[in-house]
Parts: structure tokens; sequence; C-alpha cells
DNA sequence: TCTGGGGTCCTAGGACCC
DNA sequence: TCTGGGGTCCTAGGACCC
């Protein structure tokens, strides 16, 4: 089996490029939320220096002096993008894991080692032609080979964007002796030092190693990433359960915050937000997790953070049930006295809607106010008239303490918005 | 002045049981 | 000093990822 890791080249940025193409060749950010920190950089952005991750007021300077395109993100257009791309890539393997929203590996059964560059071009170009994103083709034996492919297709021009894997073992060993431990997927630090400290230095100490040795001090996840780097596959190609098993919204909020009347709107208008996902992918949870968090940058200032986890009686996607919940924990661990820069909710315990049991008439009690038809209401008049035109009261209407972000991209998709599927699986990032 | 958001998996340790 | 031994299930937190 060949397998492959299909990557869109810097993706929101390119996306914003897709969107006006009269971006090519000008260097381009993106920023995060509250345009905290830059998430995504064209190439000629990196070239500048932009470091991934910095935070913008850091590189503002030097994005002013160069002409650097600037946005803020839009999130609902690189979801649109990242469908279309994945739709091509559908059509392209058997086999398909969306892996993330730029991300997805692929598997093809019986491809000679012959005709796999030319396959992993005319994937390349026919993503390129249908939906103006670039993308970088690693294709290997084994995820982690994937990755290292990947890599190497993206620094080096002469591949063309597209890199295969030696068959031959020893080629790959020999590969493996210009790659650093650290520089294979799935080591962070921690895994890091300790190969490091059992004198694996090279990806090719690794797959010279016997695997139940390195189980011994880097556990099984050592052990896989030795087999894999071995050509053993232990990550398979696999469409993803589509039920996931955490919901998490949180954001940084646009000024400090102080009062428990902005935590509670702030916490109420993720709750909610939370409970839309949910009834999005047909999910129901039972426990709801509330985080607080202070402005770990300033150390000058009274340090404090709290997770705090309600369980619910039954299984509910109902935004009131959660909304409720969520403001009893937050309640609980609300301190006055600090200055608040984060708060989040997180959905844990998570079921198929059709999967929970329902609560039968007459035993256990319906829980007050639980009325199914009302969030779908709800939610098809929010599709229609905005997200957020309906919502809790308890959400607030001031709503101070929200972020604003300066110059998102005023997307028109030059296509039509793809038909509903499992958009809610794909995670956003870069 | 200004520092993102959303996930998964593994492990260790406690609760509980026989 | 010593305090049974083992199995399973659950959860919190760490590590890592994009």
């Amino acid at each position: 089996m060949l397998r492959a890791l299909a990557d869109c080249n810097n993706f929101y940025a390119s996306c914003e490029r897709a969107l006006n193409p009269a971006l090519r060749g000008v260097p381009i950010v993106v920023l995060s939320n509250n345009d905290g920190c830059v998430i995504a950089r064209s190439a000629e952005s990196k070239a500048l220096g932009i470091p991934m991750g910095a935070p913008y007021f850091q590189v503002r300077r030097v994005c002013e002096a160069h002409g650097v395109k600037v946005f803020s993100s839009n999130f609902a257009a690189y979801g649109d993008f990242s469908a279309r791309v994945m739709a091509v890539l559908q059509e392209q393997a058997r086999d398909l894991e969306v892996y993330s929203v730029d991300e997805a590996f692929l598997g093809f059964p019986d491809m000679p080692e012959a005709d796999a560059a030319l396959l992993g071009q005319r994937i390349k170009a026919a993503v390129w032609e249908q939906t103006g994103i670039p993308i970088s083709l690693g294709m290997g034996p084994t995820k982690v080979w994937c990755k290292l492919a990947n890599e190497y297709a993206k620094n080096h021009p002469h591949t063309g964007g597209v890199f295969v894997v030696p068959y031959a073992e020893a080629a790959r060993l020999e590969f493996l002796k210009h790659v650093a431990v650290e520089d294979l997927w799935g080591v962070g630090e921690g895994l890091g030092a300790r190969l490091r400290s059992h004198g694996m230095v090279l990806a090719s100490d690794l797959a010279t190693a016997d695997p139940s040795y390195v189980r011994k001090f880097a556990g099984v996840v050592g052990e896989r990433l030795a087999l894999e780097i071995r050509g053993i596959s232990c990550y398979e190609v696999d469409e993803k359960p589509v039920t996931r098993q955490s919901i998490l919204v949180s954001r940084s909020f646009g000024r400090p915050v102080q009062d428990l009347t902005d935590l509670t709107e702030a916490i109420a208008t993720h709750a909610m937000r939370a409970a839309e996902k949910l009834r999005e992918d047909h999910l129901m949870a039972k426990a709801i997790v509330v985080m607080l968090r202070t402005n770990r940058h300033r150390q000058d200032q009274a340090q404090y953070r709290a997770d705090e986890v309600e369980v619910l009686e039954t299984y509910t996607d109902d935004a009131r049930l959660l909304c409720a919940a969520a403001t009893r924990a937050l309640e609980r661990i609300y301190r006055p006295g600090f200055i608040y820069k984060k708060a989040g909710v997180y959905l844990s315990d998570i079921q198929t809607a059709h999967t929970v049991q329902p609560i039968l008439p007459g035993l256990g009690t319906t829980p007050e106010g639980t009325r199914p038809g009302l969030m779908k209401v709800v939610d098809r008049l929010n599709e229609m008239l905005g997200p957020d035109t309906i919502r809790l009261a308890s959400t607030g209407f001031e709503r101070s303490w929200k972020g604003q972000s300066a110059q998102p991209s005023k997307a028109t998709l030059p296509w039509a918005k793809p038909a509903a599927g499992p958009k809610s699986r794909l995670r956003f990032h870069e």
C-alpha cells in the first residue's frame, strides 16, 4: 500500500490569494482572532523573516515596511476552500482521511514505484486547477514517511512539489541519516529529549534500533514511531469516526475583563456556540467544563486559572441547559480581583444523538424546558438571518468584552457553498 | 498598549471489585 | 519494618498536533 499526504501550501494565505489573484507575488499574512498572532504566511512573507505564531504587534513594522497584505482570519471562507480541496482529492484516491483543514492522507493499493510520481503530479495539478490552492504531496509507505516526504517536497523546488520515498530500504535509511529525530512527526520536546538521552540523535538511529527496546523508554508512541520509520505502518489511512469526542469554544477577550457579568455573558455565548456545534453534528453531551484564564504573558499581574466541570442530568444539545450549567460552574470558580484574559467552554462525554437513551414518559425526569423543536427553529433562523441573530438573553447586549478584527477579507467565493457534509469534522489551524 | 483556537491520544494513579 | 494481589474502569493531566 502506498500512502500520501496532501498538504496545502500556506493554506490561509493561499485562500486569500485564490479569492484575489491580484495578490500573486505579494507577501500576505493572516492573523488569528483579535488580530493577535500570525497564523499563516505566504512564501514572500516567510522570506521576510516573519515567524509563525508571532504576535502581530512585534512584526507590524516589518509588514508595513514591505507592503505585506495583512488579513484578519476568515474561517468561513477557509472552511469552504478546504471542503473543495478535499472533494477533489476524494476523486483521486480510494482511501481519503481528512486530517485537518489543510491536510489529507490518501491510500493507493498496488502502486508501482515508477507510476507514483506521475500520479502525484496529476493530483497536485487537479487541485490547483479546480480550487486555485497549491498543494504539496509526500508519498511513502507510512504516515510518518509521508510527513517527511511532504516536508522534502515543500523545501526542494526541483521536486515540483511531489516527492516519493524510495521503495528500496537502503535508500530510505540513507535519507534518514539527514533527519534529526526531533523533526519526525510526533516527536516533541519530551520524546525528543528521551530519544537523545538514549543515543538516538538521527532518524536513522531510531530506524536501526529494536522497536521493543525503544518501547522501554519511549512508550508505545516511541515504538510505533520506530516501526513506521522502518516502513511498517502503525497508523492506517482511515475515515475518522464522525463523532467528535470533545468540542471546545474559547476566545481571548478584546479588553481585560474583571466583572462576573462580563464573564457570564462570554461563557453563555461560548456555550451557545458549543451547543450549536453539537446540533450541527447531531451529537449530545453530558458534561461541560468552564475554563477561566488570566493573561499568562503579564507576570506582573496576579495569575489565576481554573477549569470546572458540571455534569448534566442527561445528554443534551439544548443551549439553555448547557448555558445554565456553564453559568453554575463559572460562579463556583469566579474569583474577584483578577484581570481575566480568556474564557471558554469544553464539552465532553459526547454521544451521537440517536444512541442516547430517550427518557421514557413517566420514568425519570424530563429536564425543564427541553424542547428540541425550539432549538431547531433557532438554528434555522440563524442560518437564514445570520449567525447570532437569535440567542439567549444571558449572552448579553453590550458585549464589550468581545474582540474585534480589523481587516477581514470580504470574501465572495468563486463557487457555490458545497452541500452539507461533515464539515464540522475539520479543524481550523495552520 | 498589543501574545490564537481546537483537537487527539497516552499514561499514571485512584476507585472499586473479587 | 511489616499491612494480599490482581484486574478493570475512570479521570486528570501531559504531550503532541495542526
